[in-house]
RNA sequence: GGUCCCAUCGUCUAGUGGCCUAGGACGCUGGCCUCUCACGCCGGAAACACGGGUUCGAACCCCGUUGGGACCA
């Protein structure tokens, strides 16, 4: 709950444009996206672009298309730090002005030497105050120190962790203003969080250590402080902070890969937080029930399995007319594309029949290539298992009957596969795996009635009587071609 | 090295002093369903890091230990 009960919630997202959007800062931005939801308040966006070396205009762009992809929406911004510049410069000018910051000409060599030799003594390596109360002219080159209150105790009460108290005699004289008139992380966060009257921070564990330098700048600026509330990190599986290492990162990563926006949000909603034993959540519900109280402390460990298993859910409670033209996007091109490929309702048919076997939407969309494309890959071990010469026996009947079928429906069809099963005393699985395999080239596959009636009669029967061929002719997996295709 | 944080099944977590013989989910696994594979359904194995306190009673509160991590250098 928040301590400032009758003030509406801002909160913002602040990330560095220097990579795209990766699934820790996805988290961050979902949490306070909700908590703003939650509350009627609103979300900013803020670009801290400070840092030109590393700042691209291709994150910023690829920062905003993940969170647009993850429909989460802001209500301010973004704000971009560049266009800021004055604003820190005067707010520094006036901190040294009233005693809480001064010039310092130190230089970075001075600064290495001395920390060296604060650590040969065992001292703790910081800067020793020597420009504090130097009357250095503006026309100088230098930079800006904050000036630090030594002997306090620095205590906020985070809003995830509890109480927490650090001792100012630790800190240092931070550099708030470069050489180069550039402000630094920690000024600029404080300068912007102060003038957007952000109520709650909502960040990464990795900024705890900052809270500490940030609370004194906010009170020498004579600003409200935040309340703060820091989220466990995001670890890999071998426990350490998520990287690129661990494999895909990105968020847009997973949508290339196939997963659903929403899927992957009520992942990385769950990482942290919980609502009782719900997994869950449609975006209204975790909108009504998204609170900090129920947010962990510990840091979770990313699980690529449970979050495939959500996308699986999501992807089988789809719409179908949502989700086909998601596969389409994931589609590669079609090398002979049949008449009714480019049939919405066709693909539409397609994904309705599919979708409860996919776990993601590029899978969707490769199973989907037999009833979209005239040319079929039949796996090698398919063939073997189900093409063998004794299907001759199966297939020949069933392609007889089909063909002189007066209407291609599922009754008739049934029947088919009846009667030749009874004729041949064979069980309906014994007759539907050369088929299925004739059909989709894989032994895996909706019901056979269900891809018979999705292909049509036209590539049905000739599928199967080129089948009917191959299972004709002697076949080894080990010595021919791998790839048995082309066949229509 | 300094500062800080964290600790329930392999993983995500429920749990806020008695409802805990510790619940749910992913994964694993046995079965059912079944034309294949999934889905679905029913079942199983699997955890309170350790040691001290406090208390009539502790997964839950306190201290320590151990282990992990982050930040700064």
């Amino acid at each position: 709950m928040t301590s400032r009960p009758n003030i509406p919630v801002r909160v913002r997202f602040a990330p560095s444009p220097t990579g795209n959007l990766h699934l820790g800062g996805a988290r961050t931005a979902l949490f306070n996206f909700l908590f703003a939801r939650h509350h009627g308040g609103v979300m900013l966006l803020r670009i801290e672009d400070t840092d030109r070396e590393r700042s691209t205009e291709a994150a910023i762009a690829a920062i905003l298309d993940g969170m647009r992809w993850l429909d989460l929406t802001w209500d301010e911004g973004p704000v971009f730090q560049t266009s800021r510049l004055d604003r820190y410069r005067d707010l520094a000018l006036d901190l040294i002005a009233r005693g809480h910051a001064y010039r310092c000409v130190c230089t970075p060599d001075e600064l290495e030497e001395r920390r060296k030799d604060a650590q040969a003594k065992g001292l703790p390596p910081r800067y020793d105050g020597r420009c504090r109360d130097r009357k250095i002219s503006a026309d100088t080159p230098h930079v800006v120190r904050f000036r630090n209150i030594p002997d306090q105790i620095v205590a906020f009460d985070d809003l995830i962790r509890g109480p927490l108290s650090f001792d100012s005699g630790l800190l240092d004289d931070l550099v708030i203003l470069r050489t180069d008139g550039m402000p630094t992380y920690n000024f600029a966060v404080v300068v912007d969080d102060a003038d957007m009257k952000i109520t709650h921070v909502i960040r990464g564990d990795d900024h705890i250590n900052n809270t500490p330098r940030q609370i004194p700048i906010f009170r020498a600026l004579g600003a409200d402080i935040p309340d703060f509330a820091h989220l466990p990190m995001i670890f890999g599986s071998d426990r350490t902070k998520l990287s690129k290492r661990h494999g895909a990162t990105s968020v847009m990563a997973y949508r290339e890969m196939g997963y659903l926006p929403h899927a992957l949000a009520n992942y990385l909603v769950r990482l942290g937080w919980s609502h009782k034993d719900q997994e869950i959540f449609t975006r209204e519900e975790l909108i009504a029930h998204f609170d900090l109280d129920h947010v962990g402390s510990s840091p979770s460990v990313f699980n690529p399995e449970k979050l495939l298993w959500l996308n699986a859910h999501y992807i089988k409670n789809a719409s179908d007319t949502v989700l086909s033209p998601l596969v389409s996007e994931l589609l590669p091109p079609l090398s002979e594309p049949l008449p009714q490929a480019t049939d919405p309702d066709h693909r539409v048919r397609v994904v309705s029949l599919l979708k409860g076997r996919a776990k993601t939407l590029l899978e969707l969309a490769e199973f989907s290539l037999p009833y979209l494309d005239r040319s079929l890959a039949i796996d090698p071990v398919a063939r073997e298992k189900a093409l063998g010469p004794e299907s001759v026996f199966i297939l020949e009947p069933i392609f007889v009957a089909l063909s002189s079928l007066p209407e291609w429906s599922a009754d008739p069809i049934k029947n088919v596969f009846t009667q030749i099963g009874e004729a041949l005393n064979k069980k309906l699985g014994e007759l539907a795996q050369p088929v299925r395999v004739a059909l989709t080239g894989k032994t895996v596959s909706p019901g056979i009635f269900d891809v018979l009636m999705l292909a049509g009669r036209e590539i049905s029967l000739v599928r199967i009587e080129a089948a009917l061929a191959l299972a004709r002719t002697p076949f080894s997996v080990t010595s021919s071609s791998p790839t048995g295709k082309d066949l229509s």
